[in-house]
DNA sequence: TTCTTTAATCGTAATATTGCGATGAAGCAA
DNA sequence: TTGCTTCATCGCAATATTACGATTAAAGAA
């Protein structure tokens, strides 16, 4: 079908899960990296750091910040993109979330 | 095409997206802190506790398990599955890596 | 043996994703 | 104005994902 029954799982599954997917794509990935790196950057940047055409990087930059992980402002002809401070403290907040979630078993309660 | 052209990313790159993929789903989500909460677990508790059906469990805890977030032990007629606690520790890692590497700009050099 | 439980796999339909050429639309320079 | 740059969007083809009924296989109980 290809289609997620979101109704049957909590807001919080469905928002981790949704940004967890967007950070599925290696493409994406190298993007978000290449703003941590550099701060901000613009579409033709990532295309010439990439190797991909400017129509995917423009697709893969709308995924990011429809997903609220990057955000962007309009300079000039360009497009000035950079991580999305707010957002990006949250994310690390629910995947640091599941990730301590684990207690490490001293009982060998595992397969 | 819905291809992902994977030689462009860096190894790394792969890896960390290849994970968030798999996380890239709500009820994978929800396996995880089932599992997590619980410790382990069979495929038909999991069918209870997501309504989802059997083969559609099934589809999702191979994904997990072929991408090491989880492992599982033939016990009797079911199938024991827990988190792979070196694995998990890895992608730990990896995110906080990623995570980390964000410096709030104190100049405003952002968008 | 037969019956039951359990779960993997197959097959299929509906939908989503990926990538890119082509086409706009908007700003700036000459 | 014309021309150039920059990028979003459209439209398409190839492929991937999601969900599940049906089937299969294996282990244990009667």
């Amino acid at each position: 079908m290809g289609i997620t029954k979101a109704d049957l799982f909590t807001e919080e599954q469905n928002h981790i899960s949704s940004i967890a997917k967007v950070l599925g794509h290696p493409a994406r990935i190298a993007i978000v990296e290449h703003l941590l790196s550099v701060n901000q950057c613009i579409n033709s940047d990532l295309v010439n750091e990439l190797g991909l055409a400017q129509a995917t990087i423009s697709q893969h930059l709308k995924e990011l910040k429809s997903a609220n992980i990057i955000q962007g402002t309009i300079e000039g002809t360009s497009m000035c993109y950079c991580i999305n401070p707010k957002e990006w403290g949250l994310i690390q907040g629910l995947f640091n979330n599941l990730f301590n979630q684990y207690q490490h078993t001293t009982t060998g309660d595992c397969c």
